[in-house]
DNA sequence: GCCAACGTTGGC
DNA sequence: GCCAACGTTGGC
């Protein structure tokens, strides 16, 4: 079982969005580190789901219900993964926090702060969620 | 709105 | 295969 992160710009396609449609397929990522991580993704992985630009925050936890498939979207070679929402976070967890954070310097997010598909360390992840949890 | 970071394109 | 130019992302 893995971890990723996912991003999005809210006025594109936002949390609330997510929750309210039940399930959706992650397209538009139109590069390959991101296709690469697309195409790692599990059934029953698991990611936080990213407010980019507004907000600037990780806002819910979304879990991959279809594995990579082509992206309908498109006739070149770029794939897409269904995700179902599993709960919103306790709390938001800013971006702000996490650079704050000495235990979270390493994440992808700071690291590489334009890639919209990233993995997460399941300490990465379980130091998200207690921050979530306490704050 | 600006700009740094960085991925991609295309000339050589 | 190198690298300059360019476009995009995303934080501030």
């Amino acid at each position: 079982m893995a971890y990723w992160l996912i991003k999005s710009e809210p006025y594109k396609y936002s949390w609330d969005q997510f929750q309210q449609d039940g399930r959706t397929f992650w397209d538009g990522v139109r590069n390959y580190a991101a296709r690469l991580n697309l195409r790692a993704m599990r059934k029953g992985d698991e990611a936080f789901f990213y407010h980019s630009n507004e907000g600037k925050e990780i806002v819910g936890i979304a879990m991959v219900i279809t594995e990579a498939y082509q992206d309908p979207t498109t006739t070149e070679d770029w794939s897409v993964v269904d995700f179902a929402p599993v709960r919103p976070m306790t709390n938001p967890v800013s971006l702000a926090r996490i650079k704050s954070d000495p235990g979270l310097q390493n994440m992808a997010l700071l690291r590489l702060s334009r890639l919209s598909v990233q993995p997460v360390t399941p300490e990465e992840w379980n130091h998200i969620l207690l921050i979530s949890e306490t704050s």
